[in-house]
Parts: C-alpha cells; sequence; structure tokens
DNA sequence: TTTCGCTATATCAGTTCGATATATGTCGGA
DNA sequence: TCCGACATATATCGAACTGATATAGCGAAA
C-alpha cells in the first residue's frame, strides 16, 4: 500500500487537509497500523489531483497559511474500491529497536534490561488507553473509531481496534508474568560466566 | 536503529555471510520484529569495512560466486555495545494492509472481509508455528533462537520469543471470538442501508 | 527436460522518512 | 508580562531503504 493509496482511504471519511490526514496516522484511526509522514503525503496529494482522483478547496485564513481541504472524486473513490478488490494485501510487518535490543540482553547491564522491558511495558500501555473506546468522546483525543455521518462508529474499525487492544493487553500480561523470570535467569547467567 | 547498527547485531552470534544475514531477517532470530532487505545490507557490510568495524574472507568456490564470510573486529564489538547503552529506541511501529482494508469493511463485499481476516489468522498461525521452540531443532527449519557458543538459548532471545508467541495467539483468540459477530454486524448494517 | 527455487553478490530506480524552513496564534509558567 | 513550547499548515530535500533485476550454477521436482 503506498502513500497515494493511503490518502484515498484517509479520505473515504470525508474532506481533510494533508496536516489532518498525517495526524490520522499519528494519532488517529490508523494510527495503530499504518505510518505515513507529510514528506510523502504532500506529494501524495498533488499527484492525485493531477490524476483528477481528489480535488482540493483552497480556504482562505488570516494571518496563516492556506488551508487545502481536499476531498475524493467520485473517480477518486471507484479507483480506491477497486484497489480494495484488486490488492493482495502484503505480508504485516513490525518493527521494534526494543526488541532487537532485548535480544542481546546478556550483553547490557541487567538494569538497561529492566528499563527496556519497563518502557515497552509503558508505550503499550499508553496504546491500550488510547485505543480504549471510553476515551474516545473525550475532546481533545484523536478518534481511534472511524465513524459514519451519524457518528456511528463503524463496525470495520471496531473490530480493528478491539484486535489492537487485545495485543496491546496480551503484551502487558506476559511481561507481569515474565519480567522478573528473564531478569533472575540473566543475574544466574552471569553468575556462572565472569 | 539503521541497518549498520542491525548488521553489527546479526553478527554478535558469530560471523555470517551477507546474504546469511538476510536470512536472519527474513526467516530466523530476528524476524518478527525488524526488518533488513538484500539491497541495503550489501552497502552496509561494505561501509562497515571501511569503517574497521567488520572484516570478511573470502571464500573460494568452484562453480559458485565468491563467498565473503563477514565477521565483527574487537571495535565493532565495541561499538555495538556503546550503542545498545546509548541508543534511545524508536518508537515501534506495526504496518498491516489486512488491518487498513478490514477498517473499509462496510464498503466491501463480507466474502471479501471474511477473506482477510482468514488470511490475517493464517498468517499468524504461520508465526506462532514458526516462534515455537517445539520447532527449533528441526533441520531445515531457521532458528529463531538466538543461542550461545554451546547451543543454549540465550535468555533474552526466549523472552522475545515468548513475547511474539504470547500476541500471536492473542490474535488468533480475538479472531475465534470476534469474527462471526463482525459478520452478523456487516450483514445488518447492510441491510439497513442499500 | 525444462522449470523452479536455493545459494550468493551486486546495483539501481523509485519510494519514503525525517529534518528543516516559513509563518503565526495560543497557552502555561517563571 | 514576556518567553518558550506547542499547535496549525504547507512545502521541500537529502539520506535511507525497499523491491526488482542481473548474473550464475546447482539440485530437485514436475
Amino acid at each position: 500500500m503506498d502513500v497515494r493509496t493511503l490518502c484515498l482511504g484517509a479520505l473515504m471519511g470525508g474532506e481533510a487537509t494533508g496536516y489532518e490526514i498525517r495526524k490520522m496516522f499519528e494519532d488517529g484511526t490508523f494510527s495503530h497500523f499504518q505510518i505515513a509522514s507529510l514528506g510523502s503525503i504532500y506529494p501524495a496529494l498533488t499527484k492525485l489531483t493531477q490524476d483528477g482522483l481528489v480535488t482540493f478547496v483552497e480556504h482562505e485564513q488570516e494571518n496563516r497559511p492556506d488551508k487545502k481541504v481536499y476531498q475524493l472524486t467520485s473517480e477518486g473513490r471507484r479507483t480506491f474500491l477497486r484497489t480494495l478488490l484488486q490488492t493482495r494485501p502484503a505480508e504485516d510487518r513490525y518493527r521494534s529497536d526494543i526488541l532487537f535490543m532485548l535480544t542481546f540482553a546478556e550483553e547490557m547491564p541487567i538494569e538497561l534490561t529492566e528499563a527496556l522491558i519497563d518502557e515497552f511495558a509503558a508505550r503499550h500501555e499508553l496504546m491500550s488507553h488510547q485505543i480504549d473506546p471510553e476515551n474516545d468522546d473525550k475532546p481533545g483525543t484523536m478518534s481511534t473509531y472511524g465513524r459514519d455521518e451519524n457518528g456511528a462508529p463503524k463496525p470495520g474499525c471496531c473490530f480493528v481496534a478491539g484486535l489492537g487492544q487485545a495485543m496491546c493487553e496480551a503484551t502487558l500480561k506476559f511481561i507481569r508474568e515474565n519480567k522478573q523470570g528473564l531478569l533472575d535467569e540473566l543475574r544466574d547467567f552471569k553468575a556462572r560466566k565472569p
């Protein structure tokens, strides 16, 4: 899935600026399983405009740069839906510096191992909290749930969000149950080898 | 974590060729939480050689291209360990086309939704199986567990592998419990709206 | 028997990231 | 009250990385 397709998908929920699209990938609906940076979103929107898949209206703002509000054209909508039907989804990829580093736990001070695990747990705690539907209506927080015109959360989005939460909780549970064991094992390991 | 650092880490377990390093990221020890392609590994190894962090021995092979077996220098080892101590690990990132597509479940035929979920489950089933320690000694399979000189699995690697398995299992459990509910909800949803 | 996949290195075009530039309003703390 | 930090908003660019392709011989399956 290239950024152009991701942008089309982001605009399926209604009009948005480039900046708002980035927020969907940073904090919002898609943030837990897709990434796109401004440096790729803006060129993608330009290209999509050239191809007639999106249009934009320039809103002048006092004392601020103009806002370009993008919207799908009917061809853009059709193209996106066709892509959904035709694309064979790429392999999932998970990238974690912390897990990579933990692989070398034997080679580093135990305090660092513990700090890394705690950091990992803290990040998942936060993420689980962000996905939580209880938090979804609070002002200021970006919604994790895509909603239709009536404001009802969409079943597909709820399923994906629930899955994300289940993964977070499993991670936290595993850490609660295995962190101490690992630290003890490492202490043993280091006692035996100088 | 750039590819250079990842290569140093891969060589912490002993000597290897570029091709073998890629396999560690494709099938082996690091495959579930880091990615590196040949197109970045070879240039990285060249750069590391220039910087004196690795050396290589060229093994001539009959009727095959020469094999370059790389090895950490003591400075390479020191550099990697220093990096572990000093690096603030980047945010984890998870990227999934399938979950992104499922977000638009309302817009596509129910059969496609079901196929995507089944595909997602199948991939996690396979992954869980690959991580399974039972499978670890079987010839032909790439080991998921880093091992020390005596062939004993390293505690850090076991912890990370266990965590990966716990995440897979949570995913599979969630799908077992929620797939049918989603499909029913979607049928409802579509019945109400034409 | 030919076609596919494995070992093995290497290169390159295209994509994407991350940082930076620009301009300004707002809010909290010293 | 002023300063710094942060948010809005677009745009660009070098550096990094992916994915495909080239080369080349072997073994196994179909």
